[in-house]
RNA sequence: GGACGGUUGGCGCAGUUGGUAGCGCAUCACUUUGACAUAGUGGGGGUCAGAGGUUCGAAUCCUCUACCGUCCA
């Protein structure tokens, strides 16, 4: 970066400041002795991930908060890390294995998982440095990994307390298996989607009368071979009668009976649906109430399988494949009845879209409804909060009906269930530490489940198992309960609400007090981002292209209290980056002006208006910006922070600043600038600082008094400025409003006429306002300056005659001669404009100032408010009117 | 089917206890004065999805409707 570098150039500054924080070990967890805490877990991404918009978003929010605390003197902790992701991580380690011309089978599982710990280690942290490139402070010291050997202590633990107290249970059970992945998946696992299909109408005879026959409905044919029953709704009198009697499945001609169940939707299909139990849920359900058997004609291929019940010329066919072949047959026998176009909702694997096979097989669960009690509770009683607080509903939805979770998967990458069973004896038990003989009978051949736990049943542990629990440890009693927790509304069922139920039962204590739900961030035409799709906006690119800081700026101007979904816009990102190259050189402008100059605390009774009125409206941020960051109000502190900078300071301040530094020497008031000037953007910087970490860290340290013996090492650490109420000012406030009311007019007027800008024209103004003409006459080389008009001259009556253009601000009456400056004639034309809109603007006003209820009903202060701008219109008006007569006489 | 969120100038959005609408981008005009043309100055542009209600007064509160989106069944 050179000094004379008109633009911000992003990249440059970011990786310097990369480099020096984490050479100097700055983001290295430290803990102040007595000072507040303030803890964060991050949701840990999966290995196989790249960093994508929520991440970046969602490490934006954290990181501002971190950073925020941390200039306000708390020990800052917020643990880093990542996740193993069971099913991703092994479709990606097989994918590479398939290239090599291997597969995992021929591999044997101990190969296998070395390659997968080989691709971990060679692939698995590259989320970590695009972490780093968004420039947020985790205690970098501290990565932790879900297959850590000190967190694998921590999920035996919890596992083997669960099992011994009986939460723990293996069952057969309909589970929602991935063909593709080999594996069942727990409910949330899988994705419900809209497909369009067709429902089938099927005749199934009845037994004792070959001419009758129930018509059943049905999405899928190819499983009436593992039919074990048709049920009907008892109320159902187009079926009266029919209960207990016996019907055919087509094609096999086995009989199974017709029952009464009140499941049985009668407005669905035909009102007779069939049941079986092995491939569907609610069917499991309805055969567990009848003792109904539950044969498996789908094998965990999803092909049909090679059994009696199927047909030889189905088994070993893919289901949609049998599906074809029997809806032909169906046909041919003339079984089929109708076939209707009709679209349902169907499960897909989430990894890799897979339709679901409901397959009953043999899992192991939790039972859920004794630990979700006290988990609910937390949330009713508000020791936990959801921000925004509809949140609270979601989650109190799912756990008040929550099923048992199935926590076994058909995987080899993972942790593997630490349950041993001994095959000579039977004997079967949870164990922390690998067992090499059963401690039963003592045989050699005790053998551990193939199964690996559900890769959440880790995660669920995440904001304890970090910090060292079980053991008792300094970390884990300074750092748990942690603070906030903060991730997307996608996974409060899958993760949030686990958490708190595994955080409540093994740590004792909720895990955060605040759960922050942040906005999705969609394409911009409002589709949801997949990589899949193609769609995805990748934030190392907008990174790249608009620096880290404006992608920062960005992310917080979002906030988490509006919209539930936000488009991506590239133009926000291109606004923030020029905000952030205005900051860069407002900067430039302030170390320039202060260069050699020596800068000294600001002496309060040798100020300007102006410089009041900055160090005002700066106050005022301060303490909203104070209240925003408490409130997670980001969008307002992003907003007001813009505003100060860019309204406030660039385009007033800093315009006055540069007058008082070259004409009034003499009086000291450039002294007092260049300190006004060094504190407010100072402490702006750090200000800023927690939002854009970068251009403030630059900025900062060539601003910082170098002699100054407590400077910190980083703005990071530096203090949160805080608002001094003495700098408050209303009257400067106030004053300064009218003066830049004055200055906009003359502006204005100069425009209107077409009086070229670099003309410095000669204006006057009339007042009898005493207090208004005192600060006319004592600031009124803010208007020379900023107006570009010559000083004006003020009188108390008498404006000026001829040709001339006015306009009123509060009690004054401002005037620019125009004979001089420009042809009259076209003047008269603009005039009228002017008086067309004033008088527009009255009518409306009156429009509700005249009706009577109004001024009767209405605050008083809002009718005189209302007078008085009405008045001040007709003023307006009646001197443009007076101006137009002028010009024509 | 249930729950939630959104609908404000061309686009993206603000609008905290109701007082007749603001910002950024885009657009038009003027300006290259030494922080910044990733800039400055000024202008034009909306009656707040629709209907009804409460009120002196509603974008803001209530009811219904439409459309878009998300989650859970």
């Amino acid at each position: 970066m050179s000094e004379t570098s008109s633009a911000y150039t992003p990249k440059e500054i970011e990786e310097k400041w990369n480099q020096y924080w984490f050479s100097e070990g700055l983001f290295n967890l430290k803990i102040k002795p007595g000072a507040p805490v303030f803890s964060v877990a991050l949701p840990p991404p999966n290995i196989t991930g790249n960093l994508h918009m929520g991440h970046a978003l969602n490490g934006t929010i954290q990181d501002v908060l971190c950073r925020w605390k941390r200039m306000n003197g708390y020990s800052v902790h917020w643990q880093p890390g990542t996740d193993h992701a069971g099913i991703s991580t092994q479709m990606v380690v097989e994918r590479q294995l398939k290239k090599e011309g291997k597969n995992r089978h021929a591999l044997g599982r101990e190969k296998f998982l070395e390659s997968c710990w080989q691709w971990r280690n060679q692939y698995g942290n590259t989320i970590y440095s695009q972490y780093k490139r968004l420039g947020v402070s985790f205690s970098w010291d501290r990565l932790m990994f879900t297959m850590d050997e000190a967190y694998v202590r921590s999920i035996y633990r919890a596992f083997s307390i669960l099992y011994k107290e009986g939460f723990i249970y293996r069952g057969k059970r309909v589970t929602n298996w991935c063909p593709r992945c080999q594996t069942s998946l727990s409910d949330l696992e899988v994705e419900h989607e809209e497909v369009k299909g067709s429902l089938y109408l099927i005749k199934y005879k009845l037994e004792k009368d070959e001419t009758k026959f129930v018509t059943v409905a049905t999405t899928r044919p190819e499983s009436i071979f593992g039919d074990v029953a048709v049920a009907i709704n008892p109320k159902d009198q187009r079926y009266s009668g029919l209960a207990g009697q016996k019907v055919r499945i087509p094609l096999t001609q086995k009989t199974i009976p017709i029952i009464e169940d009140a499941y049985v939707d009668t407005e669905f299909g035909t009102g007779a649906l069939k049941i079986t139990p092995a491939h569907d849920v609610n069917d499991w359900e309805i055969g567990q109430r009848h003792k109904l058997e539950q044969p498996t004609i789908i094998d965990h291929h999803a092909k049909m399988s090679v059994v009696d019940l199927v047909p030889k010329e189905f088994q070993g066919l893919d289901r949609f494949e049998a599906r074809k072949l029997v809806v032909q047959e169906l046909e041919q026998k003339d079984l089929l009845q109708e076939t209707r176009d009709y679209v349902h909702g169907l499960g897909h694997c989430e990894r890799c879209h897979t339709a679901i096979e409901p397959l009953l097989s043999d899992q192991w669960y939790v039972q859920m409804k004794e630990l979700a009690k006290p988990a609910i509770e937390v949330v009713e009683n508000g020791r936990v909060t959801f921000v925004p607080s509809r949140y609270a509903a979601t989650y109190l939805n799912w756990m008040r009906n929550i099923r048992d979770w199935c926590i076994s998967r058909q995987l080899w990458w993972g942790h593997r269930i630490p349950i041993w069973k001994c095959d000579d004896c039977s004997f079967e038990d949870a164990f922390e530490n690998i067992p090499d003989k059963c401690t039963k009978c003592g045989s050699a051949k005790f053998i551990q489940d193939p199964d690996v736990l559900d890769t959440w049943f880790s995660s669920a542990l995440w904001p304890f198992a970090t910090l060292g629990w079980p053991e008792q440890t300094e970390d884990l009693k300074t750092f748990y309960p942690t603070s906030i927790l903060s991730t997307a509304r996608e996974i409060i069922n899958l993760w949030v609400a686990r958490m708190i139920f595994t955080g409540l039962k093994f740590a004792g204590d909720i895990p955060f007090k605040e759960v922050l739900i942040h906005p999705v961030i969609q394409t911009g035409d409002g589709k949801r981002m997949s990589k899949s799709k193609g769609n995805a906006v990748d934030p190392l690119e907008t990174i790249e292209k608009y620096g880290a800081d404006a992608n920062r700026f960005w992310f917080a101007s979002l906030g988490i209290k509006g919209d539930q979904d936000v488009r991506f816009r590239e133009e926000r990102l291109l606004e923030y980056q020029k905000f952030i190259n205005k900051i860069w050189n407002a900067g430039k402008f302030v170390l320039r002006n202060i260069e050699g100059h020596e800068i000294k605390p600001i002496d309060r009774s040798r100020l300007s208006l102006a410089d009041r009125w900055i160090l005002s409206k700066h106050s005022k941020l301060l303490s909203s910006l104070d209240k925003s960051l408490a409130n997670y109000d980001f969008d307002n502190a992003c907003r007001d922070i813009y505003e100060f900078t860019w309204d406030y300071f660039c385009d007033w301040y800093l315009e006055i600043a540069k007058r008082q530094i070259d004409s009034s020497g003499k009086t000291g008031e450039s002294c007092q600038t260049r300190n006004v000037l060094h504190y407010i953007f100072e402490s702006l910087m750090r200000a800023m600082h927690p939002i854009t970490p970068y251009v403030t860290e630059e900025l900062w340290q060539r601003l910082a008094l170098k002699e100054a013996k407590d400077k910190p090492d980083s703005i990071m650490f530096a203090q949160y400025p805080q608002a001094d109420t003495a700098c408050i000012d209303e009257q400067a406030d106030a004053d300064m409003d009218f003066l830049m009311r004055v200055i906009r007019s003359f502006r204005d007027m100069k425009h209107l006429y077409g009086v070229d800008a670099k003309q410095k024209a000669e204006v006057l103004i009339q007042c009898n306002d005493s207090r208004e003409t005192n600060l006319l006459s004592q600031s009124g080389s803010y208007i020379e300056w900023l107006a570009n008009v010559s000083a004006p001259s003020i009188v108390s009556n008498g404006g000026p005659q001829g040709k001339t253009a006015s306009d009123n601000v509060s009690s004054a009456k401002l005037y620019l001669p125009l004979e001089k400056l420009i042809n009259v004639d076209e003047i008269k034309g603009k005039l009228a404009l002017r008086v067309g809109k004033c008088s527009k603007q009255i009518s409306e006003k009156r429009g509700l100032f005249d009706r009577e209820d109004f001024r009767k009903k209405a605050p008083p202060e809002k009718v005189s408010a209302m007078a008085e701008e009405i008045r001040e219109l007709e003023q307006q008006l009646n001197s443009l009117q007076t101006q137009i007569k002028v010009l024509e006489g």
